[in-house]
DNA sequence: TGGAATATCATGGGTATTTATGGGAGTCAA
DNA sequence: TTGACTCCCATAAATACCCATGATATTCCA
């Protein structure tokens, strides 16, 4: 049995997942859309077969990742309330900033399909302007679903201001 | 090396079980209330069916979770008394001590119907002012019952106040 | 090396199961 | 009896599961 040094940190053995590149794919009209293959298995990993998504905070598009980041963070928190006897935090959850209690809230369990597909919640689709088409945004650890026009001109908006730090310099 | 010791530290290997995502469901006229299926499957592993639930001490929502979360907090709290949590708890002062005897003492055990639902005492509805309509808030570790006129609000404010902490990247 | 056989993937649609919800019949106690 | 509660059943809607197809990409082998 391997030894695991985890009651300290709380960090987990689970791999670090990569999400990259961009795929634009088909809102059918069931709702639901092909997460890339590659995406797929970046996840295969992890035991719970789907992806944890919520609207970001700051923009009109779907924040995503796997089950594991998110079990992970709950599961530090709680382990390291606990740990320190803070019962205080654990059943009434005030000494957080709310952050971690948030995201879980507006979060959403997105099971794949046998063929690897999603369904998209119409609270989170309306959230991005998402309608018959899906931009997958790969982000490394996480990943983002845009409405593909949307998508484009924040793209170009970036590349621009990119470019535009960088005058004279290489543009990367 | 240190060797880890289940019984120093009261951790168990039960799972973290998460509940994510926020449902709204009718409560019928005999108080019945269906819970979120969802929350159900993340409960599958304990023996209990049913759930353990008190009025939260802060707001005016219904704070939940499993049997085994308060067996969980029970043990620890046993451990650490047994450890000398007496003379740590002089030493940091901390003020968890009435803390978990009072949860224990305000609970109540909400067992399940064998259509998955829970019937809400009149005095916890009224607490959360929940009258035909109820609103399950994942927590992580544990979720919450919110009358659905008051937990939108409340939800807002805590997305607003999130929102302006961000600079503008990304949550998780 | 060229091209046929094979595998993978995104996509579409049909069908079976599950879920949330409502109501009725039986039980027990005051 | 009257409630309060537990089982049990019914149903509509949402969801999961199953199979089919065309388009690419990959492998294999003569």
């Amino acid at each position: 049995m391997p030894v695991r040094r985890r009651e300290k940190t709380g960090k987990s053995d689970r791999p670090v997942t990569s999400f990259i590149s961009t795929y634009e794919n088909k809102v059918d009209r069931k709702g639901r859309v092909s997460v890339p293959a590659a995406y797929r298995s970046a996840l295969g990993t992890e035991t719970y077969q789907g992806v944890i998504a919520y609207p970001s905070l700051t923009e009109g598009t779907i924040e995503a990742f796997g089950r594991g980041m998110l079990d992970d963070l709950n599961r530090r928190k709680l382990d390291q309330t606990l740990d320190g006897g803070d019962f205080t935090q654990a059943l009434v959850g005030k000494s957080d900033d709310g952050l971690v209690e948030t995201i879980n809230a507006i979060s959403s369990e997105l099971p794949f399909d046998g063929e690897g597909r999603i369904i998209l919640p119409a609270k989170l689709a309306e959230h991005a302007g998402i309608t018959d088409r899906a931009t997958f945004v790969g982000r490394g650890t996480r990943f983002q679903i845009w409405a593909p026009e949307i998508y484009e001109k924040h793209q170009a908006a970036e590349v621009e201001a990119l470019r535009a730090r960088l005058s004279g310099g290489t543009v990367v």
